[in-house]
DNA sequence: AGCACTTATGATAGCGCTATCATTTTTTTG
DNA sequence: CAAAAAAATGATAGCGCTATCATAAGTGCT
């Protein structure tokens, strides 16, 4: 007497059902749909009828697991909401989509440890390549990274000391290039207004720092942080307590450009005049800093570019196109664009 | 002489490495990590000291396939840039993550055929369920997701043909509402600047025509639209074209607050007063809202809590609480915020 | 025709995990 | 303390696909 084991028979239709209809074999039908130049034109449009007929619709998990290929790539952010974010991850979804790749999304809402949690948990999906925010994991998450032998993009910022590959720019270069060119048009007491201060915010101050040195002016007492989220809320808070201080200012540069116009905002209902009473300069050159009055003076981030770019060096290394050594580490810079606001 | 067939050995560590480290057999393993308290505690200490010590990343395909449940869920939104759905993205991960579900986000780009094709490809995932915006699905999708046998939400507004659940508020009695508003605070050529004028925001348009043919006014001249994607540069420009038409206009709807907030730096620039020469009302209620010069009046959409509850509808449809026949329809309503835009 | 070669299709054996049922061990109970 | 019940662990057989090798059919060339 036979045990019969009950079947975990799911109703849904599979490879067997089409090849049953078409009158092949399996591996035919699996042929006709991923290379199906190496099937014959006649039996490729007998299974093309039966996928259709029976509605047929692949299992992706049965077929990472046969090819040890997900066509998957993950993509870690810190923000959902924060604009900068979204044209990066628009930009990787429209490179490797048409490829075929699926993209996985996290959110580490700028934690180092959710940040790796989620690269363990991501790593479950055995992802083809994966694309991270930033230079500063934890060690164990580079680890992770590193022991999964897949390619690694970190993008947002440059630098040397990198996991596998890198798209970005130097937030330090690119904070001290706008201060030093609101030191240059006049403004000897610039300010700094920053919010979140994660990692490349506090480049960018350092940069501002250093900009302030180097033309041996102080900036003591003239920079307002908080570790809030930004926001154009905060932006004016932010530029309240740094003119309550009775420091004299002239200028400020904020980490971003949500800041910025909560600056611009603040003057206008305080009644000072932009930029004559105080320059006000912003971060990323975001789509309303043109069309506010005064238009806002910021920095052109690579955001769309910096996305797509490492969308396709994923692509390359996955292909074996031998990204050659020296490419492996790209700086996009950025473009300071002058506006009214200073 | 025995054929062997090359081994398609992966260098991965699997759970039958993770069971003979700690001698006991791979079912056990499983157990111990899907569902720890069926595992006597010594056992489970043996099997996570030898999962910590051999590294090991369960996965994720081989347990889909076996288990035939992917702990995924499916999220098609529009735009990956819109403000507007960032809030529902970063509510709807903010409930599945923490249940263990991963999340796959889609884009389609304002177009059906987009979803539709989206919809196919992430059904290949199995996913547990599917979240959708709006009610306007090709017949071939709602097929697909009417036949895919998963709780689908359908969010952002709400209607009464629904392919399973649904979550959100009713754009065309929202639009009448902000414009009823209007009216009743005295301002009798109200127009409308609308962008991209997908499904919702042309209902939106379609009950501000309502209401203004309520109060016996007359809307015909005073609409400015566009097909192209909704920015504060083109609210600007909307609203000279509707002010250089020649029409009164003593108030503007604006179908979403980017073009509000364009209209208002117009007319900055154009030496307009708002609300004296021109009351301006926008839609959303996003963040800088309430910080512009003059703050903006607006409609607050329940984003946040529209993503929330869609995804708290999924959870309890998957764990068969029974959702009630009821509720499965809900509209959460909006909210007129007067600022002094008007 | 006969041979090498290419092209098209198929048979088979897993990929790494979990559902199912079976067995063993421990605990509870009369 | 034996029997019954519960708890813990294991053996087995797939989930639905594709890599690999095998075979069959067609092609060109001498």
């Amino acid at each position: 007497m036979t045990k019969s084991r009950a079947r975990r028979t799911s109703n849904r239709v599979t490879l067997q059902d089409v090849a049953r209809q078409a009158r092949v074999s399996a591996i035919t039908v699996s042929r006709t749909l991923r290379s199906p130049e190496r099937v014959a034109e006649a039996t490729r449009s007998k299974v093309e009828a039966a996928v259709r007929k029976l509605g047929y619709i692949p299992n992706r998990a049965a077929s990472m697991l046969a090819s040890a290929r997900s066509h998957t790539v993950a993509l870690i952010i810190p923000s959902l909401t924060n604009a900068v974010f979204s044209d990066v991850v628009r930009a990787v979804y429209d490179v490797l989509l048409p490829k075929g790749y699926q993209v996985i999304l996290g959110n580490s809402h700028y934690s180092p440890l959710e940040e790796e949690r989620l690269i363990a948990t991501f790593l479950e999906q055995t992802p083809d390549a994966m694309i991270v925010t930033g230079l500063d994991q934890t060690g164990y998450a580079r680890k992770l990274l590193e022991h999964a032998g897949i390619p690694v993009v970190q993008i947002m910022e440059s630098g040397t000391d990198v996991i596998d590959m890198n798209v970005g720019f130097s937030h330090f270069q690119a904070g001290r290039e706008i201060t030093r060119f609101l030191i240059e048009s006049g403004y000897g007491s610039v300010g700094f207004l920053g919010a979140r201060m994660d990692p490349r915010t506090q480049r960018r101050m350092v940069g501002y720092q250093q900009a302030i040195d180097d033309a041996g002016l102080t900036w003591k007492g003239r920079i307002a942080t908080t570790p809030q989220a930004s926001s154009v809320r905060l932006g004016g808070e932010l530029l309240r307590d740094l003119l309550s201080s009775g420091q004299t200012l002239d200028a400020v540069f904020c980490c971003n450009d949500d800041l910025a116009m909560g600056a611009i905002f603040e003057c206008q209902r305080s009644n000072i005049q932009v930029p004559d009473d105080l320059a006000i300069a912003g971060f990323n050159d975001l789509e309303p800093s043109a069309s506010i009055n005064p238009s806002l003076t910021s920095v052109l981030t690579p955001r769309y570019p910096m996305g797509k770019l490492a969308a396709q060096m994923l692509l390359d290394a996955l292909h074996r196109k031998a990204t050659v050594q020296a490419n492996r580490i790209v700086d996009l810079g950025y473009q300071i664009v002058r506006r009214q606001s200073t």
